[in-house]
RNA sequence: GCCGGCGUAGCUCAGCGGUAGAGCAGCUCAUUCGUAAUGAGCAGGUCAUCGGUUCAAAUCCGAUCGCCGGCUCCA
């Protein structure tokens, strides 16, 4: 019988007769968590027969690719359970995700809480039975036969869009999907599995047509693992900027003052001052100027700039007074460009580099709004080079090389939508172009993403994750030449003529709103001390230590130490509790041997009790730590 | 904006048709204490708002507002 030749990626290798199953081969291993395999890079069900010589990976959950089919069979069993409890379910996608899976279903109403765990109760039942799960292929007049027959809308719209004849279904126990696969053996891989939400999806994520109802779930080959999973999502609801920004009293959110507009409270905005005065002093020393402009602007403004026509529906409607119509400004270019343009610029004087922490309004819609991650009125840590066209790579590489690492996200236009870019096909080509270079001469990885740009220009984002896991943009950068060309924007050159420059706008550390939600999580609220808004606080004993607590919170303040005094009646016990609850870095505990011998006992956050300190060399130390911004 | 869930004291929550409760926080008093909660007392609520059902509504129904999870959108 004629044999094929099969590589491992242990680099072993051995032959086996054509047609051999997977399977077959797997089982021949002493490992019993092969899932599926990935046949010359191609992932194949363990029942496909081995056709030709190949390279063989075996997958198990523990690999990427692995969980995806893991998490895409319990898709699958998620859909059987649901058509067996709703038989009038219409089925439309059911994908793994990053962490799990979920399926879109229209049952004509939503899922309540029960329908949830009626549906994880069979699915249980389901995978107890151990159905082997098969792949079949149909022939494509047959498929759409089924399902015009079936009622299922969704899966007839997926299939005009796969050119494929056959094309493939998974069956198990009776239940038959239409999908690429490949797909678990059987269903009793499946062994805890957790339906963790509901809520509407859009068809095809497009908010004018139908609203289906998603199930969210995840699945796992073990119940520890899935226990584990659980608590780590409860340890990250712990680390929510939301709530740890209620219990640090670090900013609130009151109706009366309406939605998306956080107030900082003592203890945030003092965090906040920290931040504002660390970047413009970073910045002035990298060479920006630092303006400031107003908030509000005559509309004329954004008619001239192209937001009026772009990017209206997130402004607020303009108010009239007078003779003027004006606005909330939704971004703080065009201030900016203002101030270029008042005064003439020689080739010489550029690039010039304006920058503000500009407030800004932005329309967000209700449902968007998210603590400080989201949020109706911010201020960006914003600025504009006004560069010549020779500089743009240079300026725009060492924007970027100031980041940190985490993910590149190339936000590009999407040509067809044509209210929300500006028409210009040269000039988005040659800005996507420079980018991409840029990019490539950095040597940096990125993703692209077609319709994310700014209405002015392709834009790179650094993504940054959430402690809930959802990817926020921290970071942005955009190349424009479409501003300049809007406003008339000029510099005189070498030639003694008029030249066009070139704009970058660029966000480093975001609005001031995300920057604080995301150091609150990263911190997960225990800021580091150049940070803290309250870095030391002074226990004092008894009433009587009280006098020299005092003058040890003085002594510390004037060395620029933010330093409190805890003057209750509690005991030492109690105050280092709630020193330790409000996560202030160093506690203080003065006392009789301190008063007499001028020190004081260190106890810090993370190390505990480190004994007496005479009071001069602490806060020298301290003064040091601070400025190290560690 | 859309789909669903949830709104009870400053916070965390119980009560789920018979007239509002706990713990923590707050205040007062006592205690003056050495490294994660001293004790006692007091005060605090139009049960988000408005309307309906009922002899009776925090509790059931509806609308509105807000928050939460998604969708869409985004710094």
């Amino acid at each position: 019988m004629e044999q094929v030749a099969v590589t491992f990626t242990d680099g072993s290798a051995r032959r086996y007769p054509r047609g051999t199953t997977l399977a077959a081969i797997a089982a021949e291993t002493d490992r019993r968590d092969i899932l599926a395999a990935r046949v010359d890079g191609v992932p194949r069900d363990l029942a496909a027969p081995l056709e030709r010589d190949a390279a063989v990976e075996w997958l198990t959950f523990g690999d990427p690719g692995g969980k995806e089919i893991y998490w895409h069979s319990t898709a699958h069993l998620l859909a059987q359970a649901v058509r067996e409890l709703f038989p009038d379910a219409k089925l439309a996608i059911g994908p793994p995700i990053e962490d799990g899976f979920y399926y879109d279903f229209d049952i004509g109403r939503p899922f309540t809480p029960e329908d949830l765990e009626a549906i994880e109760a069979r699915m249980r039942e389901l995978a107890k039975r151990n159905e082997p799960i098969e792949r079949i292929a149909v022939r494509r007049n047959e498929a759409i036969r089924a399902f015009q027959s079936g009622g299922e809308k969704y899966k007839a719209e997926l299939l005009e869009g796969i050119p494929d004849d056959p094309v493939s279904f998974y069956r198990q126990d009776g239940f038959q999907d239409m999908c690429r696969g490949p797909h678990l053996p059987s269903t009793g891989w499946i062994k805890a599995v957790k339906l963790l939400s509901t809520s509407g999806a859009y068809w095809r994520g497009d908010e004018h047509r139908e609203m289906l109802q998603r199930i969210y779930g995840i699945s796992f080959p073990t119940r520890e693992e899935l226990d584990a999973y659980l608590a780590r999502l409860e340890e990250a609801k712990r680390r929510d900027h939301r709530k740890l920004g209620r219990e640090l009293h670090l900013f609130a959110s009151v109706e009366e003052v309406g939605q998306g507009l956080p107030l900082w409270l003592p203890r945030g905005a003092t965090v906040r001052r920290v931040l504002e005065r660390y970047i413009i002093d970073l910045e002035e020393g990298l060479g920006y100027y630092h303006v400031h402009t107003p908030d509000l602007a005559n509309t004329q403004l954004y008619k001239i700039s192209g937001h009026w026509d772009h990017y209206r529906e997130n402004m607020y409607p303009p108010m009239k007074v007078d003779n003027e119509e004006l606005v909330l400004r939704p971004m703080n270019c065009p201030h900016h460009i203002m101030i270029y343009k008042n005064q003439q610029h020689s080739y010489r004087d550029l690039p010039v580099r304006i920058a503000e922490l500009g407030n800004m309004y932005r329309y967000e819609r209700s449902g968007v709004l998210s603590g400080l991650a989201r949020v109706r009125g911010m201020t960006l840590n914003d600025a504009h080079i006004f560069c010549r066209p020779d500089q743009l790579t240079d300026e725009f590489m060492s924007v970027v090389r100031g980041f940190r690492e985490y993910w590149y996200r190339v936000s590009l236009r999407d040509p067809a939508d044509r209210a929300k870019f500006v028409q210009n096909d040269a000039m988005w080509d040659l800005a996507e172009q420079k980018l991409r270079e840029a990019m490539t001469a950095l040597g940096l990885r990125f993703v692209e993403a077609k319709g994310e740009a700014s209405f002015y220009g392709p834009k790179l984002d650094v993504q940054v994750p959430n402690v809930m896991g959802k990817d926020e943009t921290i970071s942005t950068v955009q190349i424009d030449f479409y501003l300049p060309e809007r406003f008339g924007l000029e510099y005189i050159g070498e030639d003694s003529q008029p030249h066009r420059p070139v704009m970058i706008h660029r966000g480093v550390i975001s609005t001031l709103e995300r920057m604080m939600a995301f150091l609150i999580e990263l911190y997960a609220g225990a800021f580091p001390l150049w940070l803290a808004p309250e870095q030391v606080r002074v226990l004092p004993i008894a009433d009587r230590h009280l006098a020299y607590a005092r003058r040890v919170q003085e002594a510390l303040r004037g060395a620029g130490v933010r330093a409190g005094v805890d003057a209750s009646s509690e005991r030492t016990g109690h105050k280092i509790r709630e020193a330790q609850l409000m996560k202030v870095p160093y506690m203080l505990v003065v006392g009789n041997r301190e008063e007499e011998q001028e020190t004081v006992a260190v106890r810090s956050r993370g190390g505990g009790d480190e004994g007496a300190v005479p009071l001069a060399a602490l806060t020298d130390r301290l003064v040091t730590e601070i400025a190290s911004r560690r």
